[in-house]
DNA sequence: AGTGATACTGTAAACGTTTCCAGCTGCCGA
DNA sequence: TCGGCAGCTGGAAACGTTTACAGTATCACT
């Protein structure tokens, strides 16, 4: 079942065999056929790992995430491999829970399996870069933090689907709007909160530090969250929960504290998961493409590893559009 | 970046560098530090084409599903990936989307690259597997038909799930319990039916054809579902939807005809998704650990793969629990 | 001192491809 | 008739590993 097989069933070398097969070199149309018929009629496939050895490509990428659980990371996977599979490559996918050693092993475990990486963490740094990746290697980083890494990166438009959110909450007439965090150091979260900040700041409303409660992305801090939020002196007209999770756990905690949504507080969520459409009342939240973002990571991967783009640095921001529903108490929906 | 600039450095042989860096063979402790520090310092990890070519190994295993869209399936591919990575082997999945050539491309394309793969598509078939798989290659079937394929298999109980709902409807004292089917031509709908006719029998109810609706999984098709059924001379008292989706379409399409769920009509489905425990009235279902299913079919290929285990046709069934809420009524809940 | 065993190391073949280079036809023009 | 050239084909090297085999010390023992 290798190349010599084909060979000398088709009665020629392998240099002729291997020509025949791909598109490359000039071959006989008559030779041509009695190969690829060979080859069929045995049903051979060629050996990947040794074909890669002499022209070290692969045609795999791999994909590096922080973990595999939920569907953002199932749809980033969909996007991906959708692109790629398109281009004629395939997808190593490996999650790198947290702690050092592991993003590095599993870093090192894609040498000479992968020509390139679409790459999601947050721990990943210049130091960790130059130690377990060749120079030069192509890597494509997902919902970083900004640094100096030699890398594109794709990010998606947190801090302005934040703002669009709680500029429309303003818009509804709400004075006081809280905020439940997303986790700490998290770089989205991050940027969501810079989002609510500015939209304030836009509508005249002072920024309220009582109203900014920590939290997690977590379905239990949003309920914890809201709890809190109604022990303060003057419990806020409209929350903004920094993910759609978090959002339903406010929404759970209101409910079970007799408060109505949306008359009585009005709640925002991120990331229009589908559920989102599902609660009851449905939740009004920023949707964001996640296969597009996979989509347009690989993308940029495959563009490095035809060479047909230099690696360059630029950022590219996905956008997120507002959803409206029902849970923000707007009058048409 | 090879092992002979590692070897070079450590003034060895690639021999003696390779054995060093490997477990194998009997090398100097001291001569194994000095490679071992080389290696460390040039950053080295060996080319695994070049490895997976002399070992014929490439501790990687394929994941070939039907499509990447959903909960499902990244709950299948994060259990596979849990176990796998625990055993040092690595992913390459890929998605083998309707239509012939797809699948077997896709298979294909795997040689060589992959040592096993874990494989879940309903179009697979003894031909198809003697065309495009070397013989005795390692396979483990997830979720399909019975057949003669000589390999190892692993389904969901989708018999018993389905029989304990019916069963437990049928316990609440309901008499007429309707039936929104699966995909026609679907293992999975099919086996749900079974288990649906068998409660029923068991309850020494009739079957009625009228009660069966036809369906597809989607959640349009719950809508059309619970429509059909309410234009019935003697509608149902319960419905069972063959998968939660549906059940969900159900749900709303009862509401917007101002039945109550589940004092008029109660409903039961099936997987219990996430989004169950969050509509409203919540969802009573069948639950389904598919993330176990993944790890336990990479735990059966990993053993075929080890050559722990005979590669045989044995099928293995996991086993479902019924979580009972609100939307069937029952007392307690 | 010679012998054999032991412990380590090096040489080279092999894995399955691709591709450079050279060789072999047959044909055309001189 | 012969050189040259195109068109096609084959031999062999190369990719980076692992590993069978052979080689070289060192050392204990007779």
């Amino acid at each position: 079942m290798t190349i010599r097989d084909v060979a000398r069933a088709a009665g020629v070398s392998v240099a002729t065999a291997s020509r025949a097969l791909n598109q490359s070199g000039l071959v006989a149309a008559g030779t041509r056929a009695t190969v690829r018929a060979a080859a069929e009629r045995l049903h051979y496939s060629p050996h990947a790992g040794a074909r890669s050895l002499i022209t070290s490509r692969t045609h795999t990428i791999g994909v590096l995430l922080p973990d595999l659980y939920g569907e953002f990371f199932s749809e980033v996977i969909r996007g991906i491999d959708q692109r790629v599979q398109q281009g004629g490559y395939h997808c190593l996918i490996s999650s790198a829970r947290h702690g050092g050693p592991s993003l590095e092993a599993a870093l090192r475990a894609m040498r000479g399996r992968v020509d390139g990486v679409v790459l999601m963490s947050p721990e990943f740094t210049g130091e960790l870069s130059r130690r377990s990746l060749p120079a030069g290697f192509p890597v494509v980083l997902l919902n970083s933090a900004p640094s100096q890494l030699p890398h594109p990166s794709l990010i998606i438009a947190n801090f302005e689907g934040a703002r669009a959110m709680v500029r429309h909450l303003a818009g509804l007439g709400h004075r006081r709007i809280a905020l439940i965090r997303g986790a700490e150091g998290n770089f989205d979260a991050a940027e969501r909160r810079r989002g609510y900040r500015a939209a304030l700041a836009e509508a005249g409303l002072p920024l309220a530090p009582e109203l900014e409660i920590p939290g997690d992305f977590s379905e239990a801090a949003g309920v914890a969250g809201a709890r809190a939020l109604l022990e303060l002196p003057e419990a806020p007209t409209a929350i903004f929960a920094a993910n759609d999770g978090m959002a339903i756990g406010a929404l759970f905690a209101l409910r079970d504290a007799g408060r109505r949504v949306p008359e009585d507080i009005a709640i925002g969520g991120f990331d229009d998961i589908p559920m989102a459409r599902y609660v009851e009342p449905s939740l009004t939240s920023v949707h964001v493409d996640i296969s597009a973002l996979g989509e347009r990571a690989a993308t940029r991967l495959l563009a490095l590893l035809e060479g047909r783009s230099e690696p360059d640095v630029s950022r590219e921001t996905l956008p997120t559009t507002l959803v409206v529903r029902r849970s923000c108490g707007a009058p048409n929906s």
